[in-house]
DNA sequence: CCACAAATGCAACAGTGTTGCATTTGTGGC
DNA sequence: GCCACAAATGCAACACTGTTGCATTTGTGG
């Protein structure tokens, strides 16, 4: 069986990736699988700090996403704002085939039931790489406590 | 004939645009015009300094850019390391109807020509803000120079 | 030429990411 | 299990990119 198959543990996965087991390292994985989109530093930390733990320390959080990134274990993207998002590498993505709505008000995600638009022709040459439709406004919730 | 045609010089551009024409402004435009890939703050200051007119102040610029992007005379996105690079964008207006292809590279901003996609449908109580269809990769020219 | 909104310059600040270095910890070999 | 040592961590300081507040200057329509 493959050593890094959908069952291994964060654990698993990093002694497979040749580098060491440490906590840090093992939150920071199991807190990228668990993702619904790619993370940024700070959400990042702020995830970390609300499981209990003790927290990590920022430089820290900077090179344990570096060695991930390094070893293979997690993607590396940067965002419209210029803002550095990880995400676990390898996993199938279950949120790949519809679209989100981000709330401006509260930050909330909500999966809709369309497809995402099919990517445009390019002209020769050039390189697809992802496509990203972005839907933003205000959630239910958001949008009732407004009118109050 | 078009008041923002081929011809028009930087000044009438500003003009057009019903902003203010400021030396600063016109200087920055020139370059942005000047320029054969997609400038950022750092590269454009340097070269604002080369050019033997007084400097422009660091903040100023920033102003400046913004003030372009926001009138339709630049536009802006954000390069690998995560530093926005800007260009010079044709005529305002011209850019609302179809959709544009960022390089992820470079950070150059190209027009296709396809429409952006319709808003899709929102669950009940939700609110439309802006939708934004993003489209990345690598254009012709940064594909060919990673092959080598 | 004037009034006034818009733009500028400067200082201080904020967000994001990095470097240096002393200390701690995980791991392979015994 | 224990040791040695490289790797990882924590902390302070720093660097880069971009922003905000506010007093002063400047472009523009009338
Ligand atoms: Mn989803
Ligand atoms: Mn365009
Ligand atoms: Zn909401
Ligand atoms: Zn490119």
């Amino acid at each position: 069986m493959d050593s890094a198959s959908i069952s291994s543990t964060p654990a698993d996965l990093l002694r497979a990736a040749g580098i060491k087991v440490t906590p840090g390292r093992v939150r920071v994985l199991q807190a990228l699988h668990g993702a619904r989109q790619p993370l940024c530093h700070g959400e990042m930390e702020a995830q970390l700090g609300a499981d209990g733990a003790a927290a990590l320390d920022r430089v820290t959080l900077y090179r344990i996403l570096d060695s991930l990134v390094a070893c293979g274990l997690a993607l590396k993207a940067v965002d419209t704002r210029g803002v550095f998002r990880f995400s676990a590498a390898g996993t199938p993505r279950q949120h790949a085939n519809h679209i989100h709505f981000r709330c401006t008000d509260c930050g909330g995600v909500f999966c809709l039931k369309a497809e995402p638009p099919p990517p445009p022709k390019l002209p020769r040459g050039f390189r697809l790489g992802e496509v990203e439709f972005d839907v933003r406004g205000t959630c239910a919730g958001c949008s009732a406590r407004e009118r109050e």
